[in-house]
RNA sequence: GGCCCCAUCGUCUAGUGGUCCAGGACGCUGGCCUCUCAAGCCGGAAACAGGGGUUCGAGUCCCCUUGGGGCCA
């Protein structure tokens, strides 16, 4: 039997870092078993429906290497009103995808479990359910549908009346769920609501939907986070009911913010584009998401590993039961790996874009400009955890920096006026060399530096601080090459008058 | 409030009754290297939530307490 999983986001905003982990999860687990990893959308909940974020999710997905086997088709996303639909259409024989379009199903199956009684109609009024709801309340009971509907004369509530459907389930016994992760799990039926099957509207509820659309997709292994852990017995009841076989529950356990509650926004980033906008590699974001909740085990101690390792190792049966908090500062270490792995090449086409963005490159890159780049790159390479970081890194190298303060300009333990004639001297050397490249430099100014009795550091200490204007910055000599002979001797110079006029 | 789940260093985790005075990683920290910052290398501090059992023996099994979380509304 082919395993078949499936991730099924609701459009109703950014895809959300914690829902990715639980996809990574099911891809992962479709790719080691040569499986299927299909997309659905639940957009039932038409009150929250927001279309583009069924953008957001594609994109993410995509970004993050996750391709999905079936999934909306052309047709179906065009109606959807998506812009660029070829982009995103996959199809597949299960569909439609989308569960707007799967409407008459639902209604369908809600109908075939009245007619076998195991569910009925229901037009208790919004008002009667409220009232109900606070009276409970006020017992210190918890809230439940009193099934006044239930035992009415079958054929009393007509069709064509608003109405509800609800499953009616066993008064007495218990369900059992079984979970790969969390064993099994026993709930008293007595405890469980007559839940809403079929809403008036006609939309059906997600409990209704998702197990018409899993059997129907014939989903076999269910792979979600463990807050619906709640409410699968319902679930399971349904599957009873229809006779249809229940498939393998995993649930997974949470991601946790630092406070130790659900992971959110006021945690930092929390959904896949605002990782992607601060340089995260997708690579990195995978290997960290798959080791949350997850390790390979066996006395395992590599934790970096490539697309391939993960797929070959990875294992459902050992995913944790407790919830992981999600930790940046891991995060920033692994993503760091990852761009030290990179060739120059490699990594100036990440970098590119963030370089553009901040205005510090033309977009188009001219070819010469290229060059120039491919010889910075290594100069911050070991220094970035985030792609982003690059802007603060290198912006002197690309535009005109602020006047420096003169007293950044003395150098350590020395005066400004021997700081000054040290400029002056620099200024000298920097503007005959040839050619005016970084490891053309450090020679002459090692020796100048013995010259006026400095050590190397207070030197450079000096040149830093007037070329770059930071405290700082990455190594000196590539930065100084980086900069250009004109820059450089204009800022060396314009050092040299804010120490005049310190002297004056 | 009811139902359910979880519990090893600050964090992610290894650990499936003896090889655990608990291993790795991030972070923190000391040192080396060094033009700054990084990277790299070497070292350090840091945990089995508590209490009862079971057992010759418990981080590992059971119970309770505590703490945390989820769902329902």
């Amino acid at each position: 039997m082919t395993v078949r999983v499936r991730f099924a986001p609701s459009p109703t905003g950014k895809l959300h870092i914690g829902s990715v982990r639980t996809v990574v999860f099911n891809w992962l687990f479709a790719r080691k078993m040569s499986g299927r990893f299909i997309l659905r959308i639940e957009d039932t909940d038409r009150t929250r429906y927001h279309p583009e974020s069924l953008v957001s999710i594609f994109d993410g997905l995509r970004w993050l290497g996750l391709d999905w086997d079936e999934g909306p088709g052309l047709e179906e996303l065009q109606k959807a009103g998506l812009q660029d639909a070829a982009r995103y259409a996959v199809g597949g024989p299960y569909g439609p995808y989308i569960q707007s379009n799967r409407l008459h199903l639902y209604r369908a199956v809600a109908e075939e479990l009245v007619a076998q009684g195991w569910a009925y109609r229901c037009h208790c009024t919004p008002e009667r359910l409220a009232q109900l709801r606070a009276e409970q309340r006020a017992r210190k009971e918890t809230p439940m549908y009193d099934r006044h509907c239930r035992n009415l004369p079958p054929g009393a509530i007509s069709p064509d009346e608003p109405h509800v459907i609800r499953l009616k389930v066993p008064l007495t016994g218990q369900t059992v769920v079984h979970d790969v992760v969390r064993g099994d799990a026993v709930f008293e039926n007595a405890q469980i609501d007559d839940q809403v099957l079929l809403k008036s509207d006609g939309f059906p509820t997600y409990h209704l939907a998702v197990v018409v659309d899993d059997h129907l997709m014939e989903i076999t292994h269910i792979i979600r986070a463990d807050e619906w852990f709640p409410s699968t017995p319902k679930h399971v009841l349904l599957y009873q009911a229809l006779g249809w076989e229940t498939p393998v529950y995993c649930h997974v356990p949470l991601v946790l913010g630092t406070d130790g509650k659900k992971l959110s926004k006021r945690h930092g980033a929390t959904s896949i584009a605002e990782f992607r906008a601060q340089g995260y590699l997708p690579d990195a974001l995978l290997n960290f998401l798959a080791l949350l909740g997850w390790a390979p085990g066996e006395g395992e101690e590599q934790e970096i590993f490539s697309r391939e390792e993960l797929i070959a190792r990875f294992d459902l049966f050992r995913v944790n039961r407790a919830p992981a908090t999600f930790s940046y500062d891991k995060l920033d270490w692994m993503n760091g790996v990852y761009i030290r792995s990179l060739s120059a090449e490699a990594l100036l086409e990440r970098l590119l874009p963030f370089w553009q963005q901040a205005g510090l490159v033309p977009d188009p890159c001219p070819e010469g400009e290229r060059t120039r780049l491919l010889k910075i790159v290594p100069l911050v390479r070991e220094r970035l955890r985030r792609l982003n970081e690059v802007v603060e890194w290198t912006d002197f190298m690309f535009r005109e920096i602020e006047p420096v303060p003169a007293e950044r300009l003395i150098g350590d333990k020395m005066t400004p006026q021997e700081s000054l004639i040290a400029l002056q001297r620099v200024r000298e050397l920097l503007a005959s060399i040839e050619p005016f490249e970084g490891e053309a430099m450090e020679q002459p100014l090692r020796a100048l530096a013995q010259e006026l009795g400095l050590k190397a550091g207070q030197l450079f200490g000096i040149i830093r601080w007037a070329t770059s204007g930071k405290q700082v910055s990455p190594p000196l000599f590539g930065s100084l090459e980086a900069i250009g002979r004109e820059r450089v001797l204009a800022r060396l110079e314009a050092a040299e008058q804010t120490l005049a006029t310190l002297l004056r």
